[in-house]
DNA sequence: TTATACCACGAACACCTGTTCGGTGTCAAG
DNA sequence: CTTGACACCGAACAGGTGTTCGTGGTATAA
């Protein structure tokens, strides 16, 4: 169900609330910036919040509410880290190092350290520096970092990380499956034209999550 | 001056009461915690807290504490997280929204978290996300997320978001300054030829710090 | 000893705060 | 029309909450 413009500013208020203070409103406050005269009122929409998940309120408590929505997570829950391991680098004409696989032994290189906003779901990822411009028609640049996911197989759509046999080569494209065993091989630039390929000669070594890209100094 | 070992379990308290419950503690709460009967004593050390600067305090105000320490910090902070305002969209045919700049009016949209390993001064960002496929060339498609850095003026080589007067246009290209008035825009593209222009009809918006793509949805 | 901080206690006060209840108006289904 | 669900208002109540005041103990310096 739908929530009411009242209801969506009274979440708004209670958010920007808490950031500005430090502390939950207490029902008279939100009334009052919300333009809510009654209590009652107040009181009432809140617990439809409540109800529907947006926030959780504890009875009988003074200014007992709290933010449960992911942007509230990422201020608080400040262990809303995942460190990726960084394996190495990628480039076009080598097969990308995969993690090994036991997921017990750790990582003892560098480690890159991201907010669960941007990575959803941190299992089996790993990233990897991007060496050379051999994947600038995937719209990714020498020295991009990329965060992948262990992966064999891949929706279709998928931005992945595909062995060609044939070519020896490492690319960076969205998977399609066509008919019978062939694959398209999409690009991420539109200009640019598909590649078409038989399933036998490739290999999904990982599915893209991420790119990140940092501009403080010039590209070697 | 030291802390007493009473002011020490307060400040403890308070750090765990709002970790655990999203919201400061009350006079009592504190007290029935840390074993003080006297809601006065509560009220006597809380000040001395604030004095030595660990905790600030908002006058008759229910639950009108905030823990400002540098330990508070840690909780986000010391971690390395910066939060930085995601200010709107951007696209080829508007002038990006900048941010107020006063300094004191808080951002009361959505905010993006990024540790400090990413972004290493996080003075004056702000986050922009892309519309359209205008910036391709800049090796940036729809939905990718630029972090930048207001700014008027840039150094060789930087990337920045420039405002073509004639053309009432933003671009994302490198800077250089060449003889005279001139100015090259570089593509980052390196197979893109470069683009010149009169150093009087361009605008520079700001530094382009950070790139972020995420890729788990196709881009509209 | 006296004086003076410092720290602590309990009680009382005035206001704040969440909760509850009776009542009003609107709108769609019966 | 009647009914019921929904959203809202104002008022009142009981308990929570910050503040203040008078009091007393303990240590250190005069």
């Amino acid at each position: 169900m739908g929530l009411s413009d009242r209801q969506h500013r009274i979440y708004e208020f209670i958010t920007k609330f808490m950031r500005d203070k430090g502390r939950p409103p207490t029902i008279r406050e939100i009334g009052s910036h919300v333009g809510i005269s009654s209590t009652s009122v107040v009181n009432y929409n809140l617990n439809i919040l409540a109800r529907e998940g947006l926030i959780q309120r504890e009875k009988e408590v003074s200014r007992g509410l709290r933010v449960v929505g992911h942007q509230a997570k990422s201020l608080a829950e400040s262990v809303g880290l995942v460190q990726i391991p960084l394996l190495g680098k990628i480039a076009a004409g080598t097969p990308i190092p995969l993690p090994t696989f036991d997921g017990l032994t750790k990582h003892d290189g560098e480690m890159l350290a991201l907010t669960r906003e941007l990575v959803t779901d941190p299992e089996g990822l790993f990233a990897l520096e991007v060496r050379g411009d051999s994947m600038i028609d995937a719209l990714i640049n020498h020295g991009d970092v990329v965060v992948m996911k262990r992966a064999q197989s891949a929706q279709n759509g998928e931005m992945c990380a595909v062995w060609l046999r044939d070519k020896n080569e490492t690319t960076l494209k969205r998977v399609y499956r066509e008919k019978g065993n062939r694959i398209r091989l999409q690009p991420m630039n539109p200009t640019m034209k598909p590649f078409y390929a038989d399933a036998r000669n490739i290999e999904i070594q990982g599915k893209v999550i991420l790119v990140v890209r940092q501009l403080q100094k010039l590209p070697a």
